[in-house]
DNA sequence: GAACTCAAATACTAATTGGTATCTGAATAC
DNA sequence: GTATTCAGATACCAATTAGTATTTGAGTTC
């Protein structure tokens, strides 16, 4: 009988496993405060394991962002979406679920910044990134003003940084009180940005 | 003769000394990775001086915070010149230049945003504080308008999330990649917000 | 100026942790 | 089915670090 699992794809498995840790771990603890022993037991591996597919810690951190960025490179439409929001709002969008729903990923993004800008080793590494995010952002919006015939009051190239901007910061404030922040609050701004 | 210092004012002196020294340290390591014995040295002192004016590296860093809020609590005037700038931009001020001068407190802050956000601890602390800035912002705010005898587009109760979610967003953005942001940006995107 | 107080230095400990060396057992090759 | 390989477990080490116990010396009190 043909083995079940090859080793090679229960590597793969082992390696996914662990990113998945990770990204819990390093988004509870922060970067330095989570250990490699917490990610591999979360993970319900050794630390071997971890050694064994990535090659330092440091290395475990910048897989999980990368393989995050390459899903996210292809997950256009959830942008689009996003952008389509913003011109004209559409009934059922909440920031407020959008944000709780990916909190964990949201948090280690900040840290991730705070760690780039620390280490510049990777900062331009995430300099790219969201400049390609702003990229993918600023043709949206361009298609999309076009389709509409509109014309925003901002110039295009920048509103970008503007909607990035309001994202991240009313996440912050968001998680340190969830209770304060009204419904709409986000989404109408968004709107006021984009008009 | 008398002496030059008092026991009293020494310490004083040291714990200020202290303060800014961690200032630097948990800025430039974020809060795990800096040591006690960095901090002291950066200040001049050993960390028997850091033991005896904090019972703990977590107090030493909450201090830090709270000494700046306190500060900020009197310095209302800045907050409204930038308000001010606001509704009509004036000449000579810009985003870029303010956003550097400050970058180690700026930096610290995520961090600790960050920090309250895991330990439960301190968030409704901070929540209060974040919520009374926002509560400046508002009042300042309305009076602006009222004196301008104009009516914003959004709700003024909702006008300080934005703008501080646009100074936050815009700051990392800027940290992470100085020379793409170009200038006028934040500027213009805050304009509309305010319109 | 002698006794004493206390801020800060020094010496030390216990715990944690990133990383390495070695081992083991199951998958693979022949 | 025997030999080989290698993913992951185990054992270990050196370094770091928060916190404590003790000491010291200058400032204060009388």
């Amino acid at each position: 009988m043909r083995t079940r699992i090859s080793r090679k794809e229960s590597q793969l498995q082992t390696r996914e496993r662990l990113l998945d840790a990770a990204l819990q771990v390093f988004s509870r603890r922060g970067y330095y405060a989570a250990s490699v022993d917490e990610i591999a037991a979360e993970a319900g591996y050794s630390k071997g394991a971890v050694y064994s597919n990535f090659s330092n810690k440091e290395e475990l951190f910048l897989a999980l962002i990368d393989r995050r960025f390459a899903q996210d490179a292809q997950d256009y439409p959830g942008i689009i979406n996003f952008m389509n929001e913003g011109l004209q709002l559409e009934e059922g969008s909440d920031f407020k679920e959008q944000i709780m729903k990916d909190s964990t990923w949201n948090i280690l993004m900040v840290e991730f910044f705070l760690y780039a800008i620390r280490e510049g080793t990777n900062r331009d590494e995430l300099a790219t990134r969201i400049e390609q995010l702003r990229g993918v952002m600023e043709e949206n919006l361009s298609t999309l003003y076009a389709k509409l015939g509109k014309k925003p009051m901002l110039p295009v190239a920048e509103l970008p940084w503007s909607v990035f901007s309001l994202g991240v910061g009313m996440m912050l404030q968001f998680y340190i009180d969830p209770n304060s922040l009204r419904k709409g609050v986000y989404e109408r701004a968004l709107q006021q940005l984009l008009k």
